[in-house]
DNA sequence: GTCTATAGATAGATAGAC
DNA sequence: GTCTATCTATCTATAGAC
């Protein structure tokens, strides 16, 4: 369904191994298409009822497959989490990064981390399976698993850090703050929306532009 | 330990009921302090592992007691978390409304708000196990609870509501921003700071500063 | 690739002695 | 109030037929 869904090279089911070396061209496309089945079952089911309540049943059942068959894809329950945050970092990185790419290359820094809001805001409040499941379950998942990730996502934030060194060499941030804490800070609030954020009176867009107006001019009247 | 740990009026634990009846008095004191333990350690306990990973077996050991004997204080594994939860939310209320009413009676709204900002993050940020384990736990916990909880929590939101009330009326809010929205948006700042905050250069009334100049003032310089 | 059957392990909860 | 023993349910994961 995606390129991001394509397995990993260090997957090691033994099944997989043996299609892998048949190399039947039909087969190969169904047992992706399965494949992806199941972890778009996984995203879904991740997402509304966190890591530690989700059975692999649960899974079986929404991908109209039997709970033993899921282990012909995957090694272990844990193996389809970690696919599924590998997608969604991914997907919000790719998201973040399209909209800042998009800009005219003379963009200012503001433009720039006005662009950057909206790619991560609208990514975190998409609905995507992938990416909701990701903002739920991140602290459910075992700390060795969380660590990992966490490595993952530093690397994502390059991104955020270079934008950030940009407006403070142009002379955009109050010397007052730290600008590690203010991107920390402002995932905070673009992060931490879809805990509260329901389609409706306001888009995702709406909400992005808010917080940029906050992060830039705050909330009071010049 | 608190006056907020003592038992709710809805529990039903049978045991429990015989020795209210009994009301004897040194039996009650040593039971109250067993049933502390038992609250103190499951608060930290699932702050540290999340709700799932939490065993009673744990809750048994680090409360120096066994897993059965658990159930002399609480009907279920459930019931404790749903107390765990409940001494969270009186603890952030209360730390916010005692910021707020340390101020002079004549305070502006801005000052209002940048003491619950104070009164929210040093709660959040505190290290104290319970309010740490609702950061951790609230969307793990089964949504029959959690929409409980949410009900609370919005009970407790009151006071956020009228503060940010009285700023609009004061002018102190731009006509651009919702009300509802900037509110959520703080709360963000504010409660996912948690997820990254570790003790070092930084304290929490720093923490709560930079977020309070944010939302007022925004990160550009004037 | 999928299905049935089941192993193997664990944890919440209860019974009842003391 | 606490302890030992145990019931019962549930879930991950594997074995092996088809």
């Amino acid at each position: 369904m995606n390129e991001t869904t394509k397995p990993p090279a260090s997957r090691t089911a033994p099944a997989r191994k043996r299609a892998a070396g048949k190399l039947a061209q039909a087969g190969v496309r169904k047992s992706e298409a399965t494949r992806a089945r199941i972890l778009d079952a996984a995203a879904e089911i991740f997402w509304k009822k966190g890591f530690a309540l989700t059975r692999l049943s649960d899974i079986a059942k929404k991908a109209k497959t039997q709970s033993s068959s899921i282990y012909y894809y995957f090694d272990s329950r844990e193996a389809i989490v970690e696919e599924v945050l590998r997608v969604a970092n991914d997907r919000t990185a790719m998201s973040v990064r399209a909209a800042v790419e998009a800009l005219p290359p003379d963009a200012s820094p503001r433009d720039k981390l006005t662009a950057a809001i909206r790619g991560q805001v609208s990514s975190v409040l998409s609905g995507d399976p992938y990416t909701s499941a990701h903002m739920k379950i991140f602290d459910q998942i075992p700390p060795k698993m969380r660590e990992h990730f966490l490595i993952v996502l530093d690397e994502n934030a390059e991104i955020w850090r270079n934008i950030f060194f940009e407006a403070r060499q142009a002379g955009l941030l109050r010397e007052d703050l730290d600008p590690a804490i203010v991107r920390l800070l402002l995932f905070g609030m673009m992060n931490w929306s879809i805990e509260w954020y329901r389609p409706g009176r306001f888009t995702p867009e709406d909400i992005a532009t808010q917080a940029a107006t906050i992060l830039f001019e705050g909330i009071a009247k010049s």
